[in-house]
DNA sequence: ACACCTTGCGCAAACGATGGAGCCAAGGGC
DNA sequence: GCCCTTGGCTCCATCGTTTGCGCAAGGTGT
């Protein structure tokens, strides 16, 4: 057990050929499975097996990969791992990668341009074999690193401009919730508090604007023209969406008819101010939240959520991949409405 | 933007050594920063850096670690992503990583033996400068591959015997909470019900075992033997969970009046099945989860969590790669309990 | 007997970066 | 005039694999 003993060197292909009496050419060949093309005998080959897994042999990567100019390493940047969103995301490219033969290489980069930069330039210089970028403050600096690095690279949940994109089809999705939400909503309530607003995201984010116009939309076609102020996007931080809702309430004298919430993070700050409320005057607000929770489904009130195919996000770039597309294209993946668990009429009544 | 060229070859430090009339070793020295000890001159150094830099040049690490016998890569193991716990021990690995110059390189293995052991080759293989293994089904297995790889390697939240591990203080966490959830508990029910109940978790794995003996100290202390019964160790999976408490509180002709819950996933079978009931009989059973989801705390009852100290753990982890320490050893880091809501009892009135 | 394949393998030059061992000139001490 | 130091570099072997080329032995067809 305890055997800290000086580690003597990891056996090289020179050793397992010295031992086996054929060349390092041979052994190479037999070892990477390139013998057959190689015309190397069964019995060599089977020879040498034997001894490079007596010897404990496994090649080192970082010669070979200088030697054929790759990695077989694959790189997937994204913003941050504790987010349901991303950790599917890191999963499915995972399992992808491990299908192809690759080692997963996931950063995040805690949406810090500069820690993008420095990333990106690192996996670069691991000759990483391609790059998916997932979430990035700024796509066009790394898309021009990559370039530069001779990185193929694709963009997910986010469109770049010199390369292709796989994003979630935002605006589809938000216009589903809204819809979703606007059914349920009770109408014929007066003033600005029967009107629906969309609370959280930022409008510089690509993903932020498509789902706004999603919203503006569906709510333009059912109840006419859209107030700025009932699309307020302040960000993702739990604090900002507490106080904006709680604003937003004092306004209007009470919570709106209906709310649209832009990501779990605002969910959790407006969760924190609403749960204050009387229970009756939460049933009143129909709930969206464009993002996936589900221990949010058990919240005492419904809550219609949109869970993102994180899945198919991955699946799809791996295609574009594949098939070495390097030209700049948009492919969008729609998202699922995930229905509030039926229970919560019924049964935790707040009426 | 839209600019596919061919992608000419990155330059090497020979390119940037013609173009600067330097030798390529001088040339090396400047960029990988060790030029003063080879007694280069500011304005060659500065030269060169420039070139260098127009040319876009980045170190091919493959190269050097080859020449160096090492790679600047950090490695972790893991389970799984999609998990609070494990996405935030992902979270401080890299930031430790980075702070040392390294680049991380997480792997999940979905809790599948071979995957465990194809993963790890494959990062011995990457020549990864070492290895934290958290949560694997066979650490000794593992072990004897870094050992055999000269690999040094630290076992983060399970126990190891080759080498160093820092683990939660789980036998102390789950006295902690089940002294909590003990102190609220309605004392005075008669027969089985009467009593705490263990739901979740699998008696090989370490973390449990320990959970499971802080369970029984507690509550042998406090209300005397444990009937075996009261442990239920019946996995992590969701459905599986329901299944058990459904089938308990048949037994028992209701809930239990405390419940300790091992893992969040058991947590959310469980909540599948309890939201089906009525209201009054969940209040009548206080509830532990041994685990922390800061969406759980807003369900309309209490729900006393602990939470792992995952920085702390990742921390100490790397002080003991950084002191270089082989030898086995066990750290222990104490979990934070982390209090329910304080307006369950108040506003969501179940009663 | 000669021109041919086919089989089975070895030689040696890369890949790009590194670092120990030089080499040469200028300056200083004796 | 000789030796030594210091500064400022260059040369070259080396890390472990891969792969284009080549070569010899044996077989086949004529």
């Amino acid at each position: 057990m305890n055997d800290p003993r000086p580690l003597r060197p990891k056996p090289t292909l020179r050793d397992i050929a010295r031992l086996s009496g054929a060349s390092t050419s041979t052994v190479s060949s037999v070892l990477s499975g390139t013998w057959q093309a190689r015309r190397i005998s069964e019995i060599t080959a089977e020879r040498i097996r034997s001894i490079a897994g007596a010897q404990g042999y496994s090649t080192n990567r970082q010669a070979r990969g200088l030697r054929r100019g790759q990695s077989e390493l694959a790189g997937l940047i994204l913003p941050m791992h504790d987010n349901r969103f991303f950790a599917a995301i890191t999963q499915s490219f995972e399992a992808e990668a491990r299908a192809r033969n690759l080692c997963p290489v996931v950063v995040s980069t805690l949406r810090d341009p500069r820690e993008e930069i420095r990333t990106v330039e690192r996996l670069i210089s691991q000759a990483i074999d391609f790059l998916v970028i997932a979430g990035a403050t700024d796509p066009a600096a790394i898309g021009a690193l990559c370039r530069a690095g001779g990185v193929r690279h694709v963009y997910l949940d986010l469109p770049g401009h010199d390369a292709p994109s796989v994003v979630s089809d935002n605006r589809a999705g938000a216009a589903l919730l809204t819809e979703t939400i606007l059914d349920r909503m009770e109408s014929g309530t007066a003033g600005p508090r029967g009107r629906p607003y969309f609370l959280g995201g930022a409008p510089a984010d690509a993903a932020t604007a498509r789902r706004i116009e999603g919203f503006r939309e569906v709510v333009a076609a059912r109840l006419g023209p859209v107030d700025p102020d009932q699309v307020i996007a302040c960000g993702y931080a739990p604090s900002r969406a507490r106080a904006e809702i709680a604003a937003l309430r004092e306004r209007l004298g009470g919570l709106p008819v209906a709310l649209f919430v832009n990501a779990i993070t605002v969910f959790e700050g407006v969760l924190t101010h609403i749960v204050t409320l009387p229970p009756a005057e939460i049933e009143g607000c129909v709930i969206g939240c464009y993002d996936h929770d589900p221990i949010a489904s058990f919240l005492p009130f419904p809550v219609h959520m949109i869970r993102q195919n994180s899945e198919a996000l991955v699946a799809r770039a791996f295609e574009l991949i594949d098939a070495e597309v390097d030209a700049p294209l948009l492919v969008e993946i729609a998202p699922d409405l995930v229905p509030p668990r039926s229970i919560h009429s019924t049964r935790f009544d707040l009426g």
